[in-house]
DNA sequence: TTAAATAGCTGTAGTCACTACAGATAGACG
DNA sequence: CGTCTATCTGTAGTGACTACAGCTATTTAA
């Protein structure tokens, strides 16, 4: 049986955070040492395993807690996770569309930029005045 | 001069979110009514322009904070300016590469599964079992 | 002129996914 | 046995808002 410090070790989640998933209901609350303190099992392990990997997948904690339902019946077909997977994926393309946009937009600024006063910084200026620049990141 | 509804809608900006950056210090009290309803002028109206836009570009409100500082100084250099703009595009760029690789490894996950059980969906596997995939998204 | 509808006021609490702390108890090691 | 580290519970803080409750101002139509 592992204590919380090495569970947390073991997956590389703090402490604070296995606490919390069980507060929220994610993790299943463990058995106790005779002093009240939380000893976990294998089952522990490959569980908080499956939520950091997800988490670091960006999926979000509702989103884990779906997959994990779907995980636990093996019987059932997987399209959900499958369309779960799909969703999130264009999710993460979506943000990094928007987040290239952003960093052209930045490197315009930047290239207006011709340094000198602040009165005449191109990206102060572009701040000021959305309409300057191309609002592709709106 | 405006009502908080008019600025609202002459910057894009909900009402709510006026009212907050008045409170943390990145909107100057405005002039009140007789009946302590706020009026802004048009360098409120600028200055608010200037802060969604640099939100919209994604600068946290203390980098916003700096910039205002920056920019109310017009004879400092904007050397510094620059500065904070090429490390916020850094930050940009890091993350967007982070992103592109979550993407690449919901992609192969979404290849491993090749429909059928649970028990044998590539998703699911891949979420429990972090070694199988590869890592470069931590 | 007045009633109703809309807009605005303050202050507090909620969101997400943790993180940090305070003050207490448990367990490990010499 | 003493000391040190680990763990316990519960609460509050983070960022950048958003939502709501219960009140007052202002605008518009009758």
């Amino acid at each position: 049986m592992l204590s919380i410090g090495e569970l947390s070790r073991a997956t590389d989640c703090k402490v604070e955070t296995i606490r919390y998933y069980e507060k929220i209901g994610l993790m299943p609350e463990p058995a106790r040492s005779a002093g009240n303190q939380r000893r976990y099992g294998e089952r522990h392990r490959d569980r908080l395993h499956f939520i950091r990997h997800s988490r670091q997948l960006g999926f979000s904690i509702e989103a884990i807690r779906e997959l994990l339902s779907l995980a636990d019946h093996d019987h059932q077909d997987c399209a959900a996770v499958d369309a779960l997977t799909r969703h999130h994926r264009q999710e993460v393309e979506a943000r990094i569309r928007s987040l290239a946009a952003l960093r052209d937009e930045l490197d315009r600024m930047l290239r207006d930029c011709a340094g000198g006063d602040i009165a005449h910084c191109g990206v102060i200026q572009t701040l000021a005045d959305h309409g300057r620049c191309d609002s592709e990141h709106i």
